[in-house]
DNA sequence: CTGCCGCCTCCCGCAGCGTGAGGGTCAAGC
DNA sequence: GCTTGACCCTCACGCTGCGGGAGGCGGCAG
């Protein structure tokens, strides 16, 4: 039994191109041609068409078909074993997709535009690897990058989420302090400021009273900073910069 | 502050060529450029670059992302749900892949080749718009073919998995007569005969005896439609064709 | 003989960059 | 002032898996 290109398409569902694909490719080739130089395939390309099409509706790239199909040796069970966890991988990458995206779409009923510090948290986009790039960009080779760059590796996961919390513990008595009214050159404000000193000191480097000064200024100069802390409460980045200026004064 | 590409890229966690490539589209136009050409991105150009990596991540494409940042009317709410509908599809597929594999291992650990039908049952690649572009290769455009395109076109998702079921039970108490050893003209045997000819006159197209038996001839003939049938049970094409033969020249 | 359908071979196009090639530029050190 | 090395620039082709069209034969019915 000897079929036409078109034939073979219609009865696969495929397109007449795609067998000329697969022509070009080596991975089909017709068993023959008529004189006219028209595609002759027979009842074993038929088989082998249906293959490929079962292995390509499992997600198999068609160098790697034609690998399974022509090398008698190769083992199709470690195949697909792999293709499983490539599969399994796909499939938890776009489960995070979806579930971020639900988180910005619950973000958005709320009426809430999502703020920076949202983007941040579920991609990590301000994450230890990015936040040391800012670092490195700002201050160069320091001791302190160095060291925090050593911290850093060593975190697990545990260690990221405990930081994360100590953070926002501290965000959020600061953004009380501010509530309540006090002053930011205040001896409150001041306390909360060298807590932050040491939750710095604690966690990455040590960060002598000049340093945190330093980064005080970044807080207000640069927008990805003051952001960040304007969206735990607006004019914090001010008033902690006014507060860590007034503890470094006291204390030096 | 003005950063150069190498910067950016680093900050950003993505390549040169990436940064090029948004420039070459326009997806994020450096704000400026230097005497010599080089390009010189700002913090907002930043800012700009969180969002479209944002947005990346959630899968959107880049001229998808382009529109949402550039349109100030566009709903980002409905892109988001829209989006979010694409990427449960891809997974429900990808799932779906998965299964495929693990029923493909499955059947390997029990050192069973996939069958042809199990392919076909997997995929459909036996299905419906397979089988009328067979009738339509065969026998044109009959009115037969019509009328199978004509159903096929209006019955659910539930119909076929109905007929499925239908035609495997038919299948199965087939497969039962042959192996009780009754001949291929007895009575029962051309009772079923006479039943697939009245499912395919329910299900498809009017099926008088004369086509009936030029449906059992194509069976033999045609290595396809006979492997099918030798899937369910070995011997059976040719079964079939006799009893089919013998149900039509009773009735004649 | 004329249509018309189907077949043929190029060949461009798609997304989102990767990866050179071939060549300027900038800051540092000698 | 000159070299070095790290960066930067602009092409421009490559990858995947075909889609789609141009321009031109082949085959068969009327």
């Amino acid at each position: 039994m000897a079929y036409t290109v078109g034939q073979v398409a219609r009865a696969a569902r495929v397109t007449v191109r795609t067998l000329h694909h697969y022509d070009e490719i080596g991975l089909l080739r017709p068993s023959g041609r008529t004189p006219a130089g028209y595609r002759r395939y027979d009842d074993r390309d038929l088989d082998r068409l249906q293959l490929i099409r079962y292995y390509r509706e499992l997600g198999f790239p068609l160098d790697e078909i034609a690998e399974i199909l022509d090398d008698p040796t190769s083992d199709p069970a470690a195949h697909l074993r792999r293709q499983h966890e490539l599969l399994s991988g796909r499939i938890g990458k776009l489960q995070e997709m979806v579930a971020a995206i639900e988180h910005a779409m619950e973000a958005r009923t709320l009426g809430i535009q999502l703020t920076p510090e949202e983007r941040f948290e579920v991609f990590g986009d301000f994450d230890p690897d990015e936040h040391a790039d800012e670092v490195e960009r700002r201050w160069g080779e320091t001791e302190a990058y160095r060291q925090s760059q050593e911290r850093a590796s060593r975190y697990s996961k545990e260690d990221w989420l405990r930081n994360k919390e100590v953070n926002e513990d501290w965000g959020r008595r600061f953004a009380a302090l501010m509530d309540s009214g006090a002053p930011a050159d205040g001896p409150e404000a001041m306390a909360l400021a060298e807590e932050h000193r040491q939750l710095i000191t604690e966690w990455w480097y040590d960060c002598p009273l000049e340093m945190h000064t330093g980064l005080a200024d970044m807080y207000v100069a640069d927008p990805r900073f003051t952001a960040y802390f304007e969206t735990i409460r607006p004019g914090m980045a001010a008033y902690l910069n006014e507060a860590i200026h007034a503890n470094a004064i006291s204390r030096a």
